[in-house]
DNA sequence: GTATAATCTGACCAAATGGTCAATAGTTAA
DNA sequence: TTAACTATTGACCATTTGGTCAGATTATAC
């Protein structure tokens, strides 16, 4: 508290006359964090082209881990620790949005525009992928040597394994 | 302490008579399981077929998170921590050890067995995908109904997208 | 049996931490 | 000017927590 105190250039005790407790301190931060981390995923537009709409979800995700990755490590520890605090979030809101994008990809599989996969586990297999780069980026820094282009190679192998797929 | 003392069942004091510090408890769990962990990656085999090598690997680190959830996410905190205590491990040991197999994969793809990808990128989403599984898990079982058949759909997704793509 | 070493514990301690509160300073409206 | 409300702070408090220590208990060696 009195670091974050520091950070606002303000006493601790005026921090808690803001924030009634250290609590909601992080609960206001993880839902601004909630809404625009969640952003790319509501923009899936159901009467674009199946592979340019994920290509782009992907590139969004990608671009918002190099952005801003503390937000992504912010929300990543939320999860780890059990969701202790966005729990009913999760289950309600995040599920509802979740839901109806799987059923437009669902729609597009059956019409024949994308491969036979499950869509709950594609967007699994999406937000892993890409947010990845931000959460263990303490990892992915020891096994670099040119952190300048990690996120364009990151992305053309993306492209490869998400679309193409590895056997030649 | 506490909490850890009461479950071996002795008392707290006794406890820091085995352990100097509440760090060593940590360090020495964590260094037990970095090695179980990184164990199917070394098992990646240059003369074998690419493709079951892979496959057998990324069947390996997903059983893995099935069964040792809590060890999977006591290394994701460490590193979303920034990995303070291991980094240098990750740095020396876990680097040669990446360094090698990328080399290994690299060859595979230099005799057309594989599409060109980024070997490293590669090793990175085969983690991401396998490990969120456990790392995230507070997340998938608000999303899914059925958690029995969670893993298997996990797997023929896994499967479709990393050798096939997603274009049908 | 006894001395010595290993194991174990309750009591205690110092530091850190989230939070309260009375009092002060600053702002706004009549 | 003054009354009332907002903003700010230092001092203080209760609790938690990792860790120490002297002494008790148990096992081992001779």
């Amino acid at each position: 508290m009195v670091q974050i105190a520091d950070a606002a250039k303000m006493s601790k005790a005026n921090l808690l006359y803001y924030f009634r407790s250290k609590n909601d301190i992080y609960l206001w931060v993880l839902e601004e964090t909630l809404a625009e981390w969640l952003q790319p995923l509501t923009e899936l537009n159901p009467s674009g082209d199946p592979v340019d709409e994920l290509w782009t979800y992907v590139r969004a995700k990608l671009a918002l881990s190099r952005s801003n990755p503390k937000a992504s490590r912010l929300f990543a520890n939320e999860i780890l620790q059990g969701a202790p605090m966005i729990g009913d979030f999760l289950r309600t809101d995040l599920r509802h949005l979740v839901d109806a994008k799987c059923e437009v990809i669902q729609q597009w599989i059956d019409e024949g525009k994308l491969a036979t996969v499950s869509p709950l586990h594609l967007i699994f297999f999406i937000w892993a992928t890409t947010q990845h780069y931000a959460d263990f980026s303490a990892q992915t820094e020891c096994l670099t040597d040119d952190t300048d282009t990690l996120f364009d190679d990151a992305e053309n192998t993306l492209q490869t394994l998400i679309f193409k797929g590895l056997i030649p």
